[in-house]
DNA sequence: TTAAACTTTCAAAATTATCTGAAAGTTTAG
DNA sequence: CTAAACTTTCAGATAATTTTGAAAGTTTAA
């Protein structure tokens, strides 16, 4: 297997492996593309690379941009933008962590709570309560250990838990 | 907030959500549905309440079945197969854990080790090899995290974990 | 200024995922 | 058996998402 062919897998098969996660396969191949470059890469690179559309390029940057993954780079006496994925994998999950349980977790929880106070007297309510409850329980929990887990520095992430998971 | 409201609320919620998370939205719907539903449903029951087709409900059921958080219940004296998810919301996040580990982290450590292996001597093959490494030590740990997890009592995560978390 | 270099936008087109429903398949009661 | 009750299948239809590309917008060098 030739360096090309092993980039060109990696990037097709973490590009299949987004869409299973609700992540548009051209966002998740941008990002496999950009961890495998050395150095940063324009719009311009991406298109050629991925064999995708500049609006497509654009689109998908700006969101892994906003999902703090990859960062603008300014190269000196360059006018144009480049783009440059967090190197360190260990930061980059953490940050998706981060982003979800903002996005997601958050407005969950608030339906959830939402549920919880409303009045339901009648017939069968009792067992919805209890299941909204359960979850909201659940999900209170969850977010407590990522946020945990999200303020943790790194060490304390691969040294501490990781012994505890493996004492057990 | 009538009942009827909130459970349609919570179902509707539900099925956006799965979205995100690459689940189909019927398929997140049904789960949503059985999981409020104090009794077992028939496809039929299913099919009208969500208002979907026959087959819809027959495919989604079964992927449901498939990942284990939703069984089949037989009634005395009736022909026909009713659903019902599992309601302990715990052992639900478990289950989708352990099969996500099993069908989607495992083939993406296959494919980082064969990456691995892979002799690649050309320029730049030194950072793409750092990378691939990189990726799959974190998976590993990863996985065995995950396993220890799945692995545990309900009473250990609750319990130990949580402290472990909440003491950080 | 201004014009070239570059980025963003978004309506329409293309693609992909999901759903339908009727037909085929299966099971069971009698 | 056999016919009714029920489940499964899957080709085609529909819906949702993604992509394109050209036009509009922005920035900068001179």
């Amino acid at each position: 297997m030739d360096l090309k062919e092993a980039q060109e897998k990696f990037i097709s098969t973490w590009g299949a492996f987004g869409t299973q996660w609700g992540i548009n396969r051209t966002m998740a191949q941008i990002h496999a593309l950009l961890l495998i470059s050395e150095e940063a890469l324009s719009a311009e690179d991406i298109m050629k690379k991925l064999n995708v559309s500049r609006g497509n390029v654009n689109m998908n940057v700006r969101d892994l941009l906003s999902w703090g993954i990859v960062h603008k780079v300014l190269k000196f006496g360059e006018r144009k933008e480049f783009f440059a994925a967090e190197k360190d994998i260990y930061k980059t999950a953490m940050q998706i962590m981060k982003e979800r349980r903002k996005r997601e977790l958050g407005p969950v929880l608030e339906l959830l709570e939402d549920l919880k106070l409303a009045e339901i007297n009648e017939q069968g309510g009792d067992h919805f309560s209890k299941v909204v409850s359960e979850i909201h329980t659940f999900g209170e929990s969850t977010n407590k250990m990522l946020d945990k887990m999200i303020k943790a520095d790194e060490h304390w992430f691969t040294g501490s838990l990781m012994k505890f998971f493996v004492k057990k």
